[in-house]
DNA sequence: CTCTGTGCAAAATATTTGCAGGCTC
DNA sequence: GAGCCTGCAAATATTTTGCACAGAG
């Protein structure tokens, strides 16, 4: 348990001592909402959530979350609502989301076959010769708000 | 010619009075300005263009696009700027886009291998067992700007 | 003439920036 | 102690709303 305790501790720090960042109360507190949080979270959710923890001021979160973005340490994802939302960066590099619209719990996937089709569509694009990237999110209802929709 | 003329003038119309919404100076502008754009437009992005040919506000523009998205006249897209962007709704339903960075073109695309492979994807799932629907966008250059990048 | 649509102004929402003081290293 | 971070307040950007008047049907 100790083990498992400093470890966490450690995935915490890491990221902010790698990249030369000074370890305080509102970014360590927000690094700690994001990696635990089950759903993409928007700028207003993870200041309302860090401010549970520790006072802090929406100015210092939208400037974190920049620092934090510029340098790789998480992800901005865009849904459909025009909010930016945000993630813990996945060393496994390219992936997409299924987002419930129920509880907002994500899913992450990375479908070999899925982009296997969209470069092969991509090929038979008229207007283009050059594709850069994608943007590919999945909404539906997970298992367990199924049966809040039943009633 | 004139047929020609005439036909263009109905599309124009005929989506208003279908819906029974007053035809004005105003909403036959947006409706020209979307109709005859290569790219998804932001409501700024209308609002100069409808300026160009009719003096309008911006709620107005707004109240419009509100409005005609919806009676299903226009779509609303999100691309991964957090501006919607606007254009004429499809008839012909499902579709994603392609952009061109460089100049904002778009195609439109409805490719039935990736529906599938998506499909067959979101039976995969550990969360989830119903998918309402998915966002898919790429972004590329066009053969247009190609050259402009090779500079 | 009636009632929808518009312009103007103010409010609401989301994000950014300047500056002085506080905290990490 | 030096310089990065933060809190506070004000500025900016985008979208929405209230209201009285204008214009389409």
């Amino acid at each position: 348990m100790i083990a498992v305790h400093m470890e966490t501790h450690q995935l915490h720090l890491h990221p902010l001592k790698k990249h030369k960042l000074k370890v305080t109360k509102s970014r360590k507190a927000l690094l700690q909402v994001l990696e635990t949080s089950p759903q993409l979270l928007s700028a207003d959710d993870i200041f309302e959530k860090v401010n549970k923890h520790v006072a802090s001021d929406r100015a210092t979160i939208y400037r974190t979350l920049h620092t934090f973005e510029s340098l790789g340490i998480i992800d901005q994802v865009q849904l459909n609502d025009g909010l930016l939302r945000y993630e813990i960066a996945h060393e496994h590099g390219h992936h997409h989301h299924v987002v419930c619209t129920g509880c907002g719990v994500v899913e992450h996937i990375s479908d070999a076959p899925t982009e296997k089709a969209l470069h092969n569509m991509s090929k038979k694009l008229k207007q283009f010769s050059v594709i850069t990237e994608h943007t590919l999110e999945l909404f539906g209802i997970c298992k367990k708000c199924v049966p809040k929709h039943k009633v």
